[in-house]
This record gives structure tokens, C-alpha cells and sequence, in this order.
DNA sequence: CAGCACATGTAAGACGTTACATGATTGG
DNA sequence: CCAATCATGTAACGTCTTACATGTGCTG
């Protein structure tokens, strides 16, 4: 349900085609909700079939057309109310932390590897987290710069605000993440040499 | 694919029953891994047919009978193969964070609503996750307790050590959600107070 | 004998993933 | 004229949710 509201935010800027949608989705939304073209395409096709938006096919050189999207009253007052209505929080899945919980029952390499990737996945997230909070500052985000283009110039700071501080929370998240598994890491070196005779050494100190 | 492996990891404590499992799934597992007895009570009838477990008819009373599975070895390789195999991490799908992106959109009220709701619900989350750190300490979590009684004693400070660090991970990342929930609710004071005229006074310390 | 726990599902639909499919346009 | 990019999907499959369905056994 999420893929709809994060469209309609995109398209609340202006009109879009479904490519365009589709490429500025990846740069921005997509940093919180993920979806590939396979769905945004056919989502917009219901999006419009319920009225919450209106596409217009424009000629693209001789033959070709495009669809533009853009976001009817309906569609502007079922975003209002997603809003404003209570987030449906989907329940824990985490296998991550599956994993981690069975630990045991992988050899220490394996657990050091299981670690160091979760490392990676997080950096990675991060560096995109943190890239866009630089282009928040910088105001170098096109999206960004459309929606300010279009937002009264007192709700500009709040605007920004909102989005400085998305990004932050999702940047704390992925440090924890990275920090977790760097813990899990001494962790598992504590337990081997625990384990390699050094048993009850009361100077391997555990976190 | 993660659920057969969390159905596998409780399974190899040693033959449980359909309910018994449904059951030990959200004392244990369950909070990492979300599932209905609607989708466990068919994975066990597929992982059966891949001989992963096997389920044996008892009797119950005079006319009722129970499925008890236990796991095959082709079910242990499968889980040491995951075990030892990259994890694949789902795309982000954050709805929480989708909102914040966009709160600018919402009056001021509502965006509080969305992160008191935001806080409560990791709140919730966090003391599950804390009730389960104690449990894990006392070894009384009757799951955690029959896998030390079939571990060797050399494996089993390290089965409960992966436990409690997992948990811990759990609950670090809740207390990260709650308290970027409020910090939330005090930007949203300071924007309120920066757009009712006191708009650029530098004693509005922003965090 | 009532009510709760035991016990096991099915069915329909929403949501997501992956792979496949197709063609037009534009710039070098 | 070739490659990249524009442009828009379909099809099959797997996972998860929600609601429904049904009966037995035990305990007070």
C-alpha cells in the first residue's frame, strides 16, 4: 500500500511520466521504499484507474508517445489522509538477526564472514543515506529542489527539515547495524579463545 | 525462505508437534521472524515433502491425533548450508521513514501523533526484546533451555551468548527508533516555534 | 456441559521478485 | 548506423495477510 503514497509524494511536484517517475524514484523515494519498474508501471495504471491520478499521452518524436502523470483532488486528498492516518507497522522479519540467534551452530569462519557482509550491506546503505543528506544540504537533489520550487517560502524550512531528518535517522540506524556486527565480531574471537583452553580468563573481557 | 530455517532451528531442539512449534515460534524465533500459524502449518507440510522433517501421526485421546516432526539429515545439512551461505537482504521498506520524509505535509498534530505512535510501538517492541535478555540470563526461556540440554557443554556458553547478543542488537535498535522519534517531536516544537514569528532567532537551537 | 486449549488447516487476495519482451528516439 | 537511453510493460512464481473453517480433549 506504502508504493502508491510514495508515488503521489513524488508526483505532488509536478507532472511526471512513468519513466521519469521511475528514474527520480530510484534517487530519492526509493532510498526508503524500494520498488522496481515492474511495479511502479502497472501501480500507476491502478493509481489511475482509481482516480488518484490522470496520465496523458504526449508524442515523443514521430510515432512514440509517453504517459504524464499527474495528481487529480483525489489523489491529493488520499495523501492528505495517509498522513494523517496511523502507520501500519509491518511485523519483524529480520534474518539478519535470525541468523545471528543460530550462531552457534556455524563454524567461526562462517560467523566472520556472516558479519563482515552485514558490515558491508550497512556501509553501503550508509554511504547512500549520508550522500543525500549532503545533497539535502546542498539542495543539489532535483526532486527536492522541484517540491521547494513549489512550496510556499515559509514551509521551506520545515520542508527541508523533515527530509534532513529522515535521512538522519536512517544513517543512525545503519551505524548501529555496522556497530552490532563489529561486536559480533570480538564476540566471536572472545568465545574462540574462550573456548581454546583460555576458559575462565577473567581478562577477556566481554561487552 | 528465511521461515523454514527459523522453523528448522526450533525443530532441531529435538520433535515437536504443529502446535507446539506454532506455539515456541512466538516466544522465540517469532520475535525476529514474524509467522501465523496459517503459514507454519503448510511449511511444514512442504518441508516434509522435501524431506527436510519428517511428521509422525501419534494418537490424542480416542479419536484425535497430533503431527510430531522431526528433522532428517538432509534437514540439518539444509540448515547448516544456510548457515553458512551470504545472506540476501530484502530492499529497504520503511514506511515509518517514508512518512517522516514527507511531514511537512501533515499539520503539526498529526506529525506528533505519527511519532508518539512511532514511539510506543518500538517501545512495545523493546520490551519484548528486554523480557527475552532476561529470560536468556536466567536460562528461562523453555526453548533456550531444551537446546543446551541436547548442546555439548563446551557449545554452551556460546549458544547463549550469540542469544543475548542478538537480543541486544534487537533492543539497541529500538532505543535508536524511540529516541530519533524524539527527537522528532522536538523539531517539530522548534519549527512551530520558528514559524509563529520568532522565525530566525539563534537561541532556537537546532539539534 | 461449557469453555478453553489443543490441533490443523484452506482460500482468496495483496504485494514483491525475477525474468522476459519490445520497440522508438537521439546523439555521436 | 550503433549504442545508450527513453518508454512501457507482461508472466510466473513465491511470500504474507486475513478471514474462515472445523473438530477433539480436558477441566472445573
Amino acid at each position: 500500500m506504502s508504493l502508491r503514497y510514495a508515488l503521489l509524494a513524488l508526483l505532488r511536484v509536478g507532472p511526471l511520466s512513468g519513466y521519469e517517475l521511475q528514474k527520480q524514484f530510484s534517487l530519492s523515494v526509493g532510498h526508503v521504499w524500494h520498488a522496481p519498474d515492474s511495479q511502479i508501471y502497472p501501480e500507476l495504471r491502478k493509481m489511475e484507474a482509481e482516480h488518484l491520478i490522470e496520465g496523458e499521452e504526449q508524442p515523443r518524436g514521430q510515432r512514440a508517445t509517453r504517459r504524464v502523470y499527474h495528481v487529480t483532488d483525489a489523489g491529493e486528498q488520499a495523501f492528505l489522509t495517509w498522513m494523517h492516518t496511523p502507520l501500519e507497522y509491518a511485523r519483524v522479519r529480520d534474518p539478519a538477526h535470525l541468523r545471528a540467534a543460530y550462531l552457534e551452530a556455524a563454524a567461526p569462519d562462517a560467523a566472520r564472514d556472516f558479519f563482515r557482509a552485514h558490515i558491508n550491506q550497512w556501509e553501503r546503505e550508509l554511504a547512500q543515506w549520508e550522500g543525500e543528506l549532503l545533497r539535502i544540504d546542498e539542495v543539489a537533489n532535483p526532486m527536492l529542489v522541484r517540491r521547494l520550487a513549489v512550496t510556499e517560502p515559509e514551509d521551506r524550512e520545515r520542508t527541508i527539515a523533515f527530509k534532513r531528518f529522515t535521512y538522519e535517522g536512517l544513517v543512525d540506524r545503519a551505524r548501529g547495524e555496522i556497530s552490532w556486527a563489529k561486536r559480533g565480531l570480538r564476540l566471536i574471537d572472545e568465545l574462540q579463545h574462550a573456548g581454546s583452553g583460555v576458559r575462565s580468563d577473567p581478562n577477556s573481557a566481554h561487552v
